[in-house]
DNA sequence: TATGAATGAGGCTTCATTCAT
DNA sequence: CATGAATGAAGCCTCATTCAT
C-alpha cells in the first residue's frame, strides 16, 4: 500500500553528490545546492534524508573507509593488500576514484578544524592503521604489535597522506609513483634495522 | 610631519591575526571579524590594508615560507639545516609556532581547492623542495640534481606534510617523533641503495 | 463491501494530535509532522483529511468548545454548571485535560493574529458567554439579558482566561485556586451592588 | 576619528520594529524582514545589533515593562497609580500604544511555549505584580504582604490580561471599560470581606 | 485510504565588503 | 589611517503541501 522506501539508495546518492562537490571546491564551499545538483536531486531532499550538511560528511567518511577496506579485502596476499591500501589512499590502480581520494584529503583538512569530524575521521584512520600494522608486520616478519611495525606503519600512513596532499596542493612538487617507492624505502630501512 | 606610515607593521599584524584565526577554525570559517579581533584591530582596517580576505592568505603563505627559510638559514651545517627544515614543518624545536604549522597545513588544504592559493603554495613548496634537494644530496653525498636525491627529497616532504596533517586530524594515530625517524629511514634506505 | 469509512475517527485523531503538538510548542511551531506523529499517523494523511493545517485548527476550536459545553451540560444545578464552566476553562476538576486547556489559550493567541481563526474563536467564545450569562444571572437572581449579568459574565470570562494565560506564561505569578475565588468575589460584589 | 556609535538608538528602533511587526502578525510570523522594514533598516543590520530574533524579543519585553513602569511612576497617588497600571496593561488612557499592548499579550503567548521567553516574561510580571501588591494593599488598607492583598492583586492581573486577550481574540465578547469595573468589583468584594 | 518521498518557497543567520565619519 | 555601522548576497535549514505508488 505504502511506497517502497528508497532511503538507502537516496542517501548513497547524496553522499556521492557531496564527494563530487567537495572534490572540486572543498567541504565548506560545497553548498547543499551543489550537493543536490551533483546528485540530481532537489536541495530540500538532502535535508529530508540528512539532518544537516555535517551529517552527510560523516556518512561520507564511513563510505570512503568502507571503500578502502573493500579494496584491501579484495586482495589476497599481504603484499597485495599492502599495495591495495596504498593505492587506495593515493588514488591509483583499478577502482581508483579521483573524487574519493580528493575527498579523503579534504575530510582530513576539515577534521583539523571540526571536532565531530575529527572524531569520526580519527576512528576511521585508526581502523585503517590497525590493518596496516598487520600488513607491515607481515612484511617485516614480526608480530603485528611489534613497536617497530607500528612505527613504520604510522610513517607509511603519513607518507601516503602527505603524498596525496601535495599532489593536490602543489602538483609540480611530486612525481607519479614516488609514494609507493617511499613506502618500499621505509620498509627496507626497517628490515635493515632488524638484528 | 605626516605621521610615519605603519602600513608594514599593520599588514604583519593582520597576517598574524589570520594565522591565529585559521589555526582554530580553518580558513573558510575564519571571518574577517575573527582576523581583526585576533590582531586587535577593527574589521574595516583589514580591508584598508588588504583588498580581499584572499590577499591576506597569500601574504600569510609568504610569511610562513620566510619563517621556515629563516630557521634553515640560521642553522650552520647541512645536517642541522635538514633537521631545522623538518622541525619547522612539523612544528617542533626552538622557534616552534603551533599556529604557524597548523596554518601551513590549512593553507595546503585550501590550495587543494582554490587556484590562486594553489599557485602561491606550489611556488613556496617548490622553493622549499629545492633547498631540501640540496640538503638531501649533501646527506647522500651526491649532486643536488641527482634523481635519487630529488626523489628522497619529495618523499621527505610528503612524509613531513602527512605527519602534520595526521597529527592535527587524527592525533591518536601518531606518536611524537615518528616523523623525524621516518626521514632518517628514508635517507638510510637511499644510502643503502647507492652502489 | 467497500470498507467502512473511518474518516470521522481519523479526523478526530488528527485534531487530538494538533492539540498535543500545540500544547508543547504552540501552533506555529507545531508542524504537520508533529501533528501526524502525535496522532500516530503519516504526514500525508493529515492532508488527505484536511486541506490545510489551518483547517485542523478550526476543527480543534469546535472540538474544544464541544468538550467544554459537555462538561457544563453534565452538571445539574446552575451553581454546578457555573463551577463546571470555570473548571473546564482553567483546567481543573474531573475531565481536566491539560493539553486541551493549553490549546485553548494558544488558540486565543493565534486568534489575535489570524482573521479566520479569530472569527471561529470569537463565535465559540460568544456561545460560551451566552451560557455563562444565564448562569451568572441565575446566581444574581436577575434576567439573563440583564446588563449587570452580562458585565459580570464578561469579567468572569476575562478573569478565567487571564488566569490560565498567566499560569502558562508566568507560573510563579499565580496561586492555585485564585481564579475560582476571584469569580466568587466578582459575583459577591455584583450581588452587593443590587438594590 | 571613529564614527560615533548609534547602537543604542538602532537597537531601540529594531525593538520598536518588532513591536510593530508583531502587533499585526504575531511573533512567529513576524520575520526579520518585516522587523527591518518596519524599522526602515536592512535585514542584515538587525543581526548586526542583535544576535538572534529571539534576542530582539527579550529586549522588547524589557522595553514594554519599562514603559508600563514609567506610566505608573508618573502617577502620584496610589489610586492613580493603580489606574495607570491597569490602563497601561489594557491599553487605554494617555500614552496608550496599541502595538505595545498587543505585543504584551503576544509575548505572553510566546512565553507559554518558549522557555527563555517565559523566564523573562515571568520576571517582568513578578515585578509588576509586586508593584500591584502595594497598590492593592494601599486600597484595602492592609500591609503589602498581606495574603488577601496578594490574592486580589493576582486576580486583578489575571482579569486585566484576560481582558486584553479577549479584546484582541474575540472583540465582540467584551465591552469597553468592563475591565476597570471588574477591578473595582474585586477590590470592593475584598474590602467587604475584611472584618 | 494510506504512505512517505519530493518540492520549493521562504525563514534565520553569516559574512565579505563598502563607506560615512 | 581608523572605526564600526551598513549592505546584500548567499548559505543552511524548515515546512506546508503535493503526488506517485
Amino acid at each position: 500500500m505504502a511506497r517502497p522506501t528508497n532511503t538507502h539508495q537516496r542517501r548513497a546518492e547524496i553522499v556521492e553528490g557531496l564527494s563530487q562537490a567537495m572534490a572540486s571546491r572543498g567541504y565548506r564551499a560545497a553548498t547543499v545546492q551543489h550537493i543536490a545538483k551533483a546528485a540530481g536531486l532537489s536541495p530540500g531532499l538532502v535535508h529530508y534524508h540528512f539532518k544537516t550538511k555535517g551529517a552527510v560528511l560523516l556518512a561520507l567518511i564511513a563510505t570512503l573507509e568502507d571503500r578502502i577496506a573493500a579494496r584491501v579485502d579484495a586482495a589476497v596476499t599481504p603484499e597485495d593488500k599492502l599495495d591495495a591500501l596504498i593505492e587506495a589512499l593515493v588514488g591509483r590502480g583499478p577502482g581508483a576514484d579521483d573524487a574519493a581520494v580528493r575527498s579523503w584529503t579534504l575530510v582530513a583538512a576539515e577534521a583539523t578544524v571540526d571536532d565531530e569530524v575529527r572524531d569520526a575521521f580519527e576512528q576511521a584512520v585508526l581502523r585503517l592503521a590497525e590493518t596496516l600494522d598487520g600488513l607491515v608486520a607481515s612484511a617485516l616478519g614480526c608480530a603485528p604489535d611489534d613497536e617497530a611495525a607500528r612505527e613504520v606503519s604510522a610513517q607509511v600512513l603519513a607518507l601516503v597522506h602527505g603524498a596525496f596532499l601535495l599532489s593536490a596542493a602543489a602538483p609540480k612538487s611530486i612525481v607519479p609513483g614516488f609514494a609507493a617507492q617511499g613506502v618500499r624505502r621505509l620498509l627496507a630501512a626497517a628490515m635493515a634495522e632488524r638484528p
